[in-house]
Order: structure tokens, then sequence, then C-alpha cells
RNA sequence: CGAGCGGACUACGCGAUCGCGGCGCGCUUUGCGCGACGAGGAAAGUCCGGGCAUCGCAGGGCAGGACGCCUGAUAACGUCAGGUGAAGGCGACUUCAAGGAAAGUGCAACAGAAAUAAACCGCCCGCCGAGUUCCCGUUUUUCGGGACGCCCACGGGGAGAAAUUCCCGCGGCGGCAGGCAAGGGUGGAACGGCGAGGUAAGAGCUCACCGACGGAACGGUAACGCUCCGUGCCAUGUAAACCCCGUCCGAUGCAAGUUUGGAAACUUUUCACAUAGGGCUGCCCGCCCGAAAAGUUUCGUGAAUAACGCUCGAGCCCGUCGGCGACGGCGGGCGUAGAUAAAUGAUCGCGCUCGACAGAACCCGGCUUAUCGGUCCGUCUCGGAGA
RNA sequence: GGCCUUGUGGUCAAGCGGUUAAGACGGCGCCCUCUCACGGCGCAAUCCCGGGUUCGAUUCCCGGCAAGGUCA
């Protein structure tokens, strides 16, 4: 499905300091409803060189793409947490679990 | 066959599905579809150089900085190429911030006799050493008092009964007056090294060889090399200490900067008001100019934003010619990322050696650093074996 | 992206060619005390890392690494 990027710094800090959250193992989400649905991913400098960092924001959209088939529009930061690996499989399974737990999902997965 | 040396290249591949970025074309213009393209050798560090842009022009001097064998290449360089010299390696070859220490100043701990200049020990000649010594009083000498000294072994000769004493010689020891710089547990460094002659002992005092310095001829564009002659030689190291000499450099950096982001008029306030303040460079000369804020009225309203800068450039590939080479000339061909929270990923299948370091942000030329591996080249080197 | 600054015991730091690398706070050990505090004595440093210059570098030069600042 199409979603929107998150763009600007004034979003952001409002999403960052008006939305709910909700953790998993691999990541944190942060989202607030909205009129359409925008995503952005949060990964700072700790995570390492930007090659590194570059593969998360990746695996993270990828994971987003391809779990949020049917959602209710809203915005949402995903911030991962610092970690020794990341795959792919693990951000699937844990961006699933959030959606599926705050009742974002519209259509349950098959 | 083994071990090396130098150089060049490469950076998992192929297929399928879903997805991302700008571009082109088409459409029913929110958007959708199709098409080709889409990170690196270091994109990194930001260490140099240049383009480009702004500072009115980029002007002078000082300060400051960088570089430093020679010749060339280049837009330029601290880069590269070819040479010179020095150091290392058996060798192929590698490494080097490699000008000046007789312009001046500074520093050289500890050790050592002595540290930038000479004499502590030492070596050598002479003189003295059981009083031909010195001082005071008296004084012709004598005499009286005091100070210092009165060493050891051997040989020869003389006197004497002997103890002992006198003379001479040689050596040591001590003292005095000189000569010398050969030797001396140090040190990074001790007025050149080593050998011979020479000498009382020594010394470039003399000589040979090597080194140093000066001059000339020859070769080389030059650094420099080589030969000859001369000077016997005097002046340690450090300039990545200050410094001197030579060459170069205006500053700031695409967050530069340009356009839109409102414009025009009026009023008020604050600072400054000329040997002032601000700007152009840290300072001086020289040049230019008042600056900032608030309010009201009319049209206008997106604001860490949008567009430009932004990718055709000292571009890449092939051939050929010139050059030892870096590189340059000529001819032909190619169109090859331009994002702005920032594009390359996921899944499946096959193969293998199971995949390192790592992500463009204005653009080039270098340097440096990181890197699992793989491939190729060479009248290349050393060792072993065979013919 | 550009431009700068700084790295010395656990912390804050001085030193800037020859030191046994000052000092303060903290830590540990011993002494003092009936005990604690105070006080006294002692211990602990790869001078961020790797090269170079020098007889000799914490210090000078070059290259890395790690922190921090600043510019719309």
């Amino acid at each position: 499905m199409k979603y929107r990027r998150l763009k600007k710094t004034k979003d952001i800090a409002r999403v960052l300091k008006t939305g709910k959250r909700a953790y998993a193992e691999t990541l944190q989400m942060v989202f607030v409803p909205s009129k359409e649905t925008a995503m952005a991913v949060c990964v700072g400098k700790k995570f390492g060189k930007s090659v590194a960092r570059n593969r998360i924001k990746r695996l993270l959209r990828e994971a987003f793409r391809n779990s949020a088939q049917a959602i209710s529009p809203c915005s949402v930061l995903l911030i991962p947490k610092v970690k020794e690996e990341y795959s792919y499989q693990a951000f699937l399974r844990d961006v699933k679990k959030v959606l599926k737990k705050e009742k974002l999902l519209e259509d349950p997965l098959p």
C-alpha cells in the first residue's frame, strides 16, 4: 500500500510529544491518528556508520510496507533499539505484533 | 620447484516477483503506466592544490603560514615522472622534510680531567732534595732566636779499626720551573683516521693512503660526477630551537552565493556623530559608508521553506604520433547518479572460493588511512634440483 | 557538508626538550584512638595510538583514533 513519508521536523516533534507508544523486542513505535498514513524511521548516530544506519532504515521500511497492508490512517514513528545484529525477519514480526496490539489493522492478516 | 620484488586490474554472479530515486515519453494529469539509468576504489579522513562564488576592483607594506637536492610534467600542488646524493638489503629493489651551523642567538641533563673549549692524571728535559734554604735581631764574618726541610734502593770508587761518612752513576719518590697533547673506565659528540718516519717526550712536524676544504679542466641543461693541482687541516651536534636565504600564498567557503520570501511612504527610539564607529584581511597605508530596532497606512501572505547554484567536466573509451617517463598533440566514438530526514532493499531458486572495507551531497587533481580475497603481467631477483 | 578545539592516576587538572611526571578531591593499605572522624605515612600513570627528528620526546613534526564546539 502507499504511504507518505513523515518529513518535517515539526511533525516529528508533534508525534513524539503527543503520540502513544508501543514496544516490542527490537523496536519502539510512536503514533497518532491522522487523515492519511505517514511514517518515519529514526536512526541516530549511535547505531553506527552511515552504511549500518542505511541498512536499518531499509529493513524497517520494507517491514512496515509488507505488514501494513490495511491500516487505519495514522502518523507512525519507528524507533529501533541498538542491537549487535539486525534482521528483516525480526523487524517484520515485531512491526506486525505492535500494530496488532494497538488494533490499528482494519483487516486481520492471514 | 620454493621464497621474493615491482606493476596493473577486480570487488559474488545469473534469473524471477514485490518495492525506492530523479529523468524521458504517453494518458483519463490527485496520480497511473511504460522505458532506459541509478554509489566507491577508497564515495572516508578533510591533509594539500585548483575551478567556481561572494567580499566594489584584488591594490601596496608588515606580520603570519607553507614548501625546500636537480630537471621536467601539470590548471595547480606539499602530487607525479626521470635523475643526483645518502641509508638499508646477497639481490630484484626499497626508504629519505635531502638548502644554510666560517651572519647571529639559544640549548647540550647525567657521566667525564675537560663540552666548544685545554691541561686534572699522564709523558719528557732541566734544577734541588741529611742545608750554598728562608725570616728576625745584632751585625764585617761570627753569633742568638725562629720557620721549613733533612726520602728510598742498587752499583762503583775514596776515607776510617769500625760504626759511619764523602764523591760519582742509574732508577724510583717529592718539590720547583718549563715542553707536549701520544695515552686516560666517560659520553651521542673530545680541534680528522690509520700506518711509517721523526723526537727528550711529542705534535700534519714530514710522508703514503683515506677523509675535509679551496681552485682549475673535462662530462652533464642541472643536482652532481670524475681527474689534476694546492692547503697540512682551522671552527662538535641541533635549524621537525629561534633564525637566515630562496619560492609561493588576499580572505571566506555551496550552510559560498543568486531569486522569491514583500514593496513604498511617514513617524519614533537607541547607538555613533569625525583623532569616532562599521566594512574590505590580523595590523598599517589606501578605499567605501551612518547603522539598528519599533510602530502606522495601501496592495500582499507558503517561511530552519521553494527555485537556481547542480552536474558536459582540466570528462571517459579506442586508435595513432611525439617523449625513457609523468604527460601532450591529432582522429573517431560515448552521453555516464543528482537526492534534500536524503534513493540500491526484501523474498525465492541455482552456482561457487560463502562475499572485506565501506554509502555520492558543488565539482575535479592528488595524498593518507581502512580492506576478505581473486586474476594477470615482467629479456625481474635469490636459492635448490634436472638437462 | 564546511570550519575549529581538546586528549596526562577513578575525577578535576599543572608541566612543555633531561623531573622520581607537581597539586586537589576520591580509592586502597598502615599508624594514631577504646571506636569513628580529624591528622600522619605509603601505594596506584602504556602521559590516547603508531611512525619520525634528536644523544634524549608528555613536550617538536607527520599520520591515525576518540570526544567536544561552531556555522542556515
